[in-house]
DNA sequence: TTATATCACTAACGCGCGTTAGGTAAAGCG
DNA sequence: CGCTTTACCTAACGCGCGTTAGTGATATAA
């Protein structure tokens, strides 16, 4: 038995008036263009008191067309529960800049019962917001590839690339920071490192390779080794990897397996730094349980979703032609568990 | 030059049928009370894929007056970026809920230039969702009442009164929680505890302060000396009270008040646990500096995001005929911070 | 007195969509 | 052949509101 809530109309009826008049006081017509004698603005705004009137923001919206709301689609979850530092700075950036440009920001956690995806019944569901940020390692190109064609905007937080066409990303340079890790490295002397890691179809894994590459072309007697999944899934395949090679120093690109490293490089007894020098090529979130100051490649995770955002705006308001790709510098730590190689 | 998007009406001209049908269609509607031919209900949805079509969430709502939509209101800034282990619980049940049941979420980040406020230019911001969830320890009380007042359907994430209204929450016992670690403290032999904490106005804070007293009830010559915020702003200041006091033990309601004590101590040169006890009630965020296990009251902060959307989805739903107002329970943890007096 | 400007307001459109009464043609029936 | 039923679709309303063309009344000017 909830009364409805009282609409313009009822304004309007209290009042004597037309509706069109009560939205002309309510909306504090300034600029004159239709003139309202003092008394009905006086009779109107008593007749919208003595109901509690409050405009409804939906129709509102209607009539306006834009509904300043951003969406943020992921194609992982969005807060793992476990692993909570991962997309938190992302978002942080995106709420930040979010308010900035006085927007809602709309999390599309519907129907993720099975793989996260942007068209359900052939439906575009992100067209819910005015344009979106997407995250998510591994995105469905052909959804990429959709978007695109329908000039949906949208923002990747992540370099992604689709065949023939334009899509607009901001991304960490890994390329420039993994260069300088690994020239870090072969500064201090290394020759031989390896390198932990799978997944090179990932457009984030190529330029990291990428940068070390270009560090190992300028030291010509050194080498990189790409090792096998399998030659880091245990503590004695890792050593023994380690030994057949002569490495004297590892380069991980992700979190989880520099963690590894770490604990296997301590399980095999291997002093770290001064038995083997670790690296990782981003940002190392957990803190170490072996108080080391970790060397390793610091993004802006949170200056990245900002900036998609603003991009994002661009994108919505027009103010961006074409797509554009921005890549944020990231910095090269250095810490304590890398040092020259005995 | 951005693409308008599509509407219905778009979708009808390149199907060649009117825009009712397209609604009727996309709509699949299965009573049947309107029958549609297979021929043309193939050519709608062909049409509305082709154009990426999808429906206005505004307009739905304007006219059905729900569009899965939940909202999430903070107090404080969603996303702190330094504090980030703090919402990140709640927003990671919030969404496994949401997901359950079937809506997406929508935070409200626009106008928090200054304090965020649910009612901009007496309008109710939160109308864009069905309901709301709502965090922050220190709410607008007239904010609460003015949405109480319009029946807007809200579930407080924490307990919140309003005089003379009946709120709908969900909150950890703190009370029961603080119980359990007096209990504890003074089971050990304790008789003597501080309280670190101000901010008596709060809910939370009565709720563990009561759960104190009534451990205090049942050990006669037991006693509890509330702290005031001077006595532990400085580690002098907090030893000089330890002193005067005689305290064997304190009492944290606070993570950040919880990590202070323990590097004064430190600074102080008495041993945790053998000199003083410590012990946090609430969930202990950060990894500790002393790799002491800490005492802790447990918080399920992720279960009490997904209980508060479950709840709000009631309500929405009209399930829940009266606001209700549930405590989730939470685990006393004995770790290593705490020992009997010396 | 008639033309013109000013004032104060109303009528009406459109935002995009869900819904339903009604309309049209084909099919069934006697 | 005329009437009813059925299948399929359209026209139109309304959700609540922002906006503007237009209308009628009064005041000013020629």
């Amino acid at each position: 038995m909830s009364m409805k809530r009282p609409t313009q109309m009822d304004v309007a009826r209290l009042a004597g008036v037309s509706r069109g008049t009560v939205s002309l006081v309510l909306n504090d017509n300034t600029d004159g263009r239709v003139p309202i004698s003092d008394a009905t603005r006086d009779r109107v705004m008593q007749a919208a008191r003595d109901l509690g009137y409050a405009p409804n923001p939906v129709a509102q919206m209607l009539v306006q067309g834009s509904n300043h709301l951003l969406g943020v689609f992921t194609y992982e979850q969005v807060f793992p529960y476990d692993k909570s530092d991962f997309y938190f700075p992302y978002l942080s950036g995106i709420e930040s800049e979010a308010s900035q440009q006085d927007c809602n920001v709309l999390l599309f956690t519907r129907n993720r019962s099975t793989r996260p995806q942007i068209y359900q019944n052939g439906m575009n569901t992100l067209r819910l917001a005015d344009g979106s940020v997407l995250l998510g390692s591994k995105p469905d190109r052909d959804e990429l590839r959709r978007l695109t064609e329908e000039d949906y905007p949208f923002v990747y937080i992540g370099r992604r690339e689709v065949q023939g066409y334009e899509l607009c990303w901001v991304a960490n340079n890994y390329k420039e920071g993994s260069y300088q890790a690994l020239s870090h490295l072969l500064h201090l002397g290394h020759r031989t490192v390896g390198f932990i890691g799978n997944e090179v179809e990932l457009e984030p894994q190529q330029d990291k390779l990428a940068g070390c590459y270009r560090a190992l072309e300028e030291i010509p007697d050194a080498r990189m080794i790409i090792l096998k999944p399998a030659e880091f899934k245990t503590a004695t395949a890792l050593a023994a990897a380690v030994d057949d090679y002569g490495l004297t120093a590892l380069v991980s690109p992700d979190n989880t397996y520099f963690h590894r490293a770490l604990s296997y490089a301590q399980e095999c007894g291997w002093q770290v730094p001064e038995m083997l020098s670790v690296v990782s090529l981003t940002t190392v979130e957990n803190s170490l349980p072996f108080s080391l100051r970790p060397t390793h490649v610091k993004l802006n995770r949170h200056h990245l979703g900002a900036l998609a955002v603003k991009m994002l705006s661009q994108r919505i308001n027009g103010e961006m032609e074409t797509p554009q790709q921005v890549y944020v510098p990231c910095e090269l730590i250095v810490g304590e568990t890398t040092a020259p190689p005995r």
